[in-house]
DNA sequence: GTCTATATAGGGATAGAC
DNA sequence: GTCTATCCCTATATAGAC
């Protein structure tokens, strides 16, 4: 659950009680964090969610900073073990692509506040200068479209500008329209999403002008 | 060129020093804005690339909230103007929507300070909880496409949504690639991105199945 | 492992001379 | 209109008792 926690982890485990006030605040942290932004978070008010004083978090966390690595964690491990997933399934490239899709709506949906970091992270808000990692998954996603399109199953269009636009669209859609459109959606109203999403970019890819038709059970998430 | 500065601007005018001082802090401070977000910001630092004390900056503005609504206003009130002039000509529903997909990447491209500041905006950077105001934008486009939905010459898609996420794609694209994907665009590839965002929203539409011939010239922001 | 108390620093904002 | 100097608050982080 936790895969970036320090290898010492489990022989230094002490009670119970530590483990679980770990990930309460990780959690909490992730909501500031989504809500506020990196510079925008105060610990103060981490602690107080948590239930603990200030100076305990940092028997937890060495750092802001560290506490800000160790949030950000567990949202790229769970998103490539979700893409992997999908990819290395026995589905037809349509069927994996409306996967992919679904797949990541789902994420926006159930993690809003992760996507919030991740949109903050795109804009370079991050502790100092830490540079985001050029993403690994992104050439995952890219590198399948590819294929489809030299198969011949996806029509020709720019597969990492694709990928790109496709995070952005569904990321700031989710995120934007709490305050731009407000009332727009609601919490189950991801299933709308979803149709939309992935009807925008068979269309881009021109997927189903003729397969549409045989599509039978997606592989989910 | 900046139309929310105060009315009494023109007859308290004092000397060409301050106005010109004034609209070098606007322009910093967006780039600031823009790169660190509000609470990253530091009003010292925006001083200092200006040229003068950090204290001068309140003679210009009451407080760092209020420089922050002074660079808003520029970019909301240019975008209306681009919007308005696009939708107002005479050309075609699909040679208009061609001009206001360019004018709005042309837009992000010329002022990507600007655009960080949206997408923050739309993930609550704000001040304090000063609510971005719904966009009356938003409405403005939703409703051309709507109208062009009910003329059978675009097909059918929920117009908000896409109005929403062609924004979020393309703000996102430009903003993230430098920190994900560095090295992919630069500022000469403009027009390559333009060409891009055109070819999947005309896909997503249907325009051009048999329309896509007879283009003329596009309306230019 | 959690607390109280405090150190240290930095940032927004003001006072008042020039 | 710009400066120097400073106030005041808040935030991160530490010290050390329990």
């Amino acid at each position: 659950m936790s895969p970036f926690q320090p290898f010492g982890r489990l022989s230094t485990m002490a009670s119970s009680a530590e483990r679980g006030t770990r990930e309460r605040i990780i959690a909490v942290a992730e909501e500031s964090l989504g809500d506020r932004g990196y510079h925008g978070t105060r610990l103060h008010v981490i602690a107080e969610r948590v239930g603990i004083q200030k100076a305990s978090l940092f028997h937890y966390f060495a750092s802001k900073a560290d506490l800000y690595h160790a949030v950000l964690g567990e949202g790229v491990v769970e998103s490539e073990q979700a893409i992997r997933r999908v990819l290395e399934s026995k589905a037809s490239p349509a069927e994996k692509l409306r996967a992919l899709l679904e797949s990541y709506v789902d994420m926006v949906a159930t993690h809003p506040a992760r996507t919030k970091i991740l949109l903050r992270q795109s804009l370079g808000d991050v502790p100092n200068e830490s540079t985001a990692e050029p993403e690994r998954l992104l050439g995952l996603v890219a590198g399948f479209v590819s294929d489809g399109q030299k198969a011949g199953v996806f029509a020709p269009l720019d597969p990492l500008a694709l990928a790109l636009g496709v995070i952005g669209m569904v990321a700031f859609f989710f995120t934007s329209t709490t305050v731009l459109a407000p009332g727009w959606h609601d919490a189950t109203d991801t299933e709308r999403i979803k149709r939309h999403v992935v009807e925008m970019v068979e269309r881009c890819l021109k997927v189903g002008d003729r397969a549409k038709a045989d599509r039978p059970c997606a592989v989910r998430a």
